[in-house]
Parts: C-alpha cells; structure tokens; sequence
DNA sequence: TCCTACGATGGACAGAGTCCAAGTCAAGAA
DNA sequence: TTCTTGACTTGGACTCTGTCCATCGTAGGA
C-alpha cells in the first residue's frame, strides 16, 4: 500500500493525514467497502475525519483510476482496491460477501456484431452471484 | 402483455387499476424504466397512483420473475419486463441508454473450480459497456 | 518561519427507497 | 345484487446514500 502513497504522491497529490488513512483502509485483496464503511474504519484512527472528506478521497481515487467503483445490487457502492489487476466479481445473493475471481475466456469475443446496435463496446463487467459456503 | 395480467391473475393477484397500469407501462423490448419513470407514465393514466404502490407492485412483479431489477452504475435501479428470454445489457457510459443484447458464449463455463471459493454459482450477468451512436 | 492555495469540515440539501396507520375496494359468499 | 373482509392503496414521515458549499485549517514551497 506504501506504493499506492508513493504513486499519488508522484502524482502531486498533498499528503494529509485523511487521505493517507483512507488509503491505508484501502487495502488488501478481496477488500469493497461502501464509503461508510471505510468512514467507520478510518474514524478508528482518526476520529475527526469527516463523511465528505471520505467521499471526496474516494472520488479522487476511483478518478485517479487506483480504486475501482463496484455495482451493487443493493443501495450503496463499494470500493475495490485491486484496480490494477483485471478481475470479475462473485458475489453472495444472501450476505453480500463479494471475491475477486479470474475467469478465462473473453466475453467481449462474445458479443456478435449485430448484437452491438452501432455501439463502441470498451469493457465488460461480468457478475457471478449464487451462495457462499457459509449460506448454502 | 394481456398474457402477463393473465399470469398474475392465475397466481392469485388481486387485479387493481393500479397493478393494470403498472404492468401495461412496462411493456415492450428494450424497456427499462427507472421506478420514478414507471410512476410518471402511470400516473398519465391514472393520476392518483402513488409512489408506495409502483414500488410494492415492481417489488411483487421482480420477486414473481416477472420482471428484472437492472444493476445500474447511476441512482436508481432499473425494471426490465423481458424476463422470459434470457439476455444480457450493453449500456452507453454516457447517457446512460441500455439496449438487451445475446452473447454466445457461456461465461458459466469460465470460472474454474478453484475461482469459486466453495460458492454454489448460480447466476452470471454481463454488462458491456460502451459509447451509443448517437454519443461517439 | 511565513504564505497561500489546496484540502477538510459539518451542516444543509437532494434523490431513491422503505415503512406505517388509516382508508378503500376487488372479488368471493350469500 | 349486495354484503363482507382482508388485501391493496395512499400519503406522509423517515432512512440511507451521496452532493454541495461556505468557512476554517494546514502541507509544503519560498
């Protein structure tokens, strides 16, 4: 995660104590936080810390392209670290437990011509959902 | 759509000019109207309609599988009446325009064993994303 | 050390959706 | 046809996410 410092830094980023524990949050595999989660837990080391400045943090990130922005079925986004490694998503339709996963295959291949209706296709998100092993 | 108010009739739906108009607005290919969107066409037709009852009947409409509830980047979840043959989105990131589109393919198929984590994976959704003829 | 522009704060606000008590009415019974 | 009743609808209050803004604070260069 100190790369992840290093880089905003590089990129002109002023370093405050906010931002750096949002950062820090912000870590690990498998990690999507909604923004009141990652309040929460920055507020554990920095009990100041306000809601915008979180929102704004990660705003900032998900348009720095460091941390990714997951749809979710339910009301609020979350936030997903491992935005430098391509990844799907497999999600628990019970508890919302959400993994990182790697399938083959190229799904854009998948999508013929005629089912583009003119669009410029650039990405495609897959979802997985069924049960975790704890809700099955 | 006669057909949908004859499904709901046979499962015991109390039959309301709300329900009616509710299931009579979304109707169509490449529908996918927001619930606020749902109750302004309604509410053409029957202007008394209130927001509570286009949610609860959207509710009962997704939990009967006859309509899906279309994850959507933005604020407000999307309602799909094409729940009968199964599809996949292409969404402009622009104006936000979804147009229901049949891969080939069989994105089931590419998450190996050892990506599922234990989860019984029931269910795939594929999003493309891209820019409409009309935005590029 | 001092300056200042960038960032943080918190409170007001807005959009989407849920909940609930009270009133209404679809459809089966008589 | 009329009656009855419980399912359905209503509207308003409420919650949850997220945005905006005026003001204050401070990181980092001079």
């Amino acid at each position: 995660m100190s790369d992840l410092l290093e880089r905003l830094r590089g990129r002109g980023w002023r370093m405050t104590s906010q931002r750096r524990v949002v950062a820090e949050v912000l870590d690990g595999d498998h990690v999507h936080l909604t923004a009141d989660e990652v309040h929460a837990r920055a507020a554990e080391r920095l009990p100041e810390i306000s809601r915008a400045t979180v929102y704004n943090t990660l705003g900032e990130l998900v348009a720095l392209g460091e941390v990714i922005e997951v749809p979710t079925d339910g009301r609020a986004r979350r936030y997903d670290p491992n935005a430098h490694h391509p990844h799907q998503h497999l999600v628990c339709s019970n508890c919302g437990t959400i993994r990182d996963v790697h399938p083959t295959g190229n799904p854009l291949a998948d999508l013929p011509a005629a089912e583009r209706f003119g669009f410029t296709v650039s990405e495609v998100e897959v979802t997985y959902r069924g049960l975790c092993p704890a809700c099955a």
